[in-house]
DNA sequence: AAAAAATACCTGTAATTACAAGTTTATTTC
DNA sequence: GAAATAAACTTGTAATTACAGGTATTTTTT
């Protein structure tokens, strides 16, 4: 087995048994190679075949036993069902019409915002397009969000009409670039000046803040985005089930779902 | 600093750190002593320190910046949706200890509440049980909450310790009562004066309100539960997935079981 | 004074060594 | 033959060493 320079050896090695399980060449509570077998295979030390094994053991791909081995981890139970949406989609089932209003589109150094440069797994690079919008549903505010991509990312999309096309559509229709996976995080927040104005609400208005990242193929991932929801117009609904799966005919998986409901108008 | 014999030198002060970190001795995005400073503070070396960290790191407690150290991760403890909880549960991923601090348990007459009737399907009715609680996490206040059941489930649960189990729980293993499904709505809102007091915040907090009808089977409504989380203390969390179930071996049609659901409500 | 270089400090990677502690299998002892 | 022992395997823990590479500050150069 050859490994290449410049990706680290511990990952070169956890991304090639990683495929391996995936791929099913290794199947549910099989055998790994001993990591003596391993370091053997690779002409690496142990160390750095424990470093790969711990990642998958915190990825929850196999587990090991002293004495005994490593072995890969059932696979199924990690598969959610849900539906992922984009803004437009949000909006399509009701009887308004989505539209966005850009206020910036820039490239940012985010030198102090680590966190952001963590969710999209940007070692080195500090680099980002920062994308500003306001969400309008029938010409009216409904939610304020920002959006970093990183560069190769951002470029893709620079041109594009932001205004009627979301990101999303763009990287789906126009790149094949699939959004497979969204992890949103929920919270509750008041509107600062600079919100509330482009919310047109006032001050210290309650807000649901929604933070998501949305990955593509390979948990690669695309986008961070953090979206200030006007609480007065929209809310969130979930479906949570205990039952089987109606079109699986499978055993007892959860079902859900993370729609967004809309407020009726009170006038 | 000092450390035991038989249990490993990673494992106590991984523990250590934890502790600090979750007492709050350690706050939100605060630098750890870098890795030579504790290795020399504990008197074992980088590695065991790097084992430890890594522990930390894989529990999403610190996160690590080549060339600048290692800082605290947002505290708040963020949990799934994805599958049916009740509040023990919720908190059983935590370290923390859930129970509960009921405040009224009461019958009373909801005639001016057509919501809550038309949740619980309560054609004719107008009598439910009422119940206050207060939900605590090691002793500290989370969240607050409101329950309303038709009197023939309330009265079952007449009598239980609700303090140390949960409606939930008494439900299913009492009476074999399973609640199979239920739908959540989350909205931000504004502590009042009432609630500000009870969750130990000062009035005008945000707060993550969170309604939830749960219903067992043949999609009977048991109860109506509106609850507000301490913003500070939880924050949501939910993974949404477009890729097709695995085990179907279908293909890649992304899953839409239920549609959005309206709020249809005149105040 | 501004730009470039040096430096001190941080985490990341990786080899090597040693022994501890489980698990299984083969061997010895009774 | 059954029980105890030893051997051969596995993963777990931990020290030591070395260097790479990112970050921030200070010093030097221009």
């Amino acid at each position: 087995m050859e490994l290449k320079e410049g990706i680290p050896l511990h990952k070169q090695i956890s991304d090639w048994l990683k495929d391996r399980i995936e791929s099913g060449t290794l199947k549910q509570d099989e055998k790994l190679p001993s990591e003596n077998e391993l370091s053997q295979k690779f002409d690496v030390s142990r160390v750095t075949i424990r470093r790969a094994l711990q990642t998958l053991e915190n990825e929850d791909l196999i587990y090991r036993c002293q004495g005994l081995g490593s072995f890969v981890t059932d696979q199924r139970s990690h598969h959610s069902f849900s539906i992922l949406n984009d803004f437009s989609e949000e909006l399509s089932d009701t009887s308004m019409t989505a539209s966005s209003k850009l206020l910036s589109f820039t490239q940012k150094e985010l030198t102090d915002r680590n966190d952001i440069l963590s969710y999209l797994d940007m070692q080195n690079k500090t680099h980002a397009v920062e994308i500003e919008r306001i969400r309008l549903g029938d010409n009216q505010p409904i939610a304020y969000d920002i959006t970093w991509m990183p560069i190769f990312y951002g470029q893709l999309i620079e041109g594009f009409d932001l205004e009627q096309y979301t990101i999303f559509h763009i990287l789906e229709k126009e790149f094949e670039i699939p959004i497979e996976r969204g992890c949103y995080r929920v919270e509750a927040t008041l509107a600062d000046e600079v919100i509330a104005g482009h919310l047109e609400v006032e001050p210290d208005t309650p807000l649901l803040l929604i933070n998501r990242i949305s990955y593509t193929i390979g948990d690669k991932p695309v986008y961070f985005q953090q979206r200030y929801y006007r609480n007065d117009k929209i809310v969130f609904e979930l479906m949570a089930d205990r039952r089987a799966n109606p079109t699986s005919g499978e055993g007892n998986i959860p079902l859900k779902e993370f729609a967004p409901v809309f407020k009726k108008e009170m006038e």
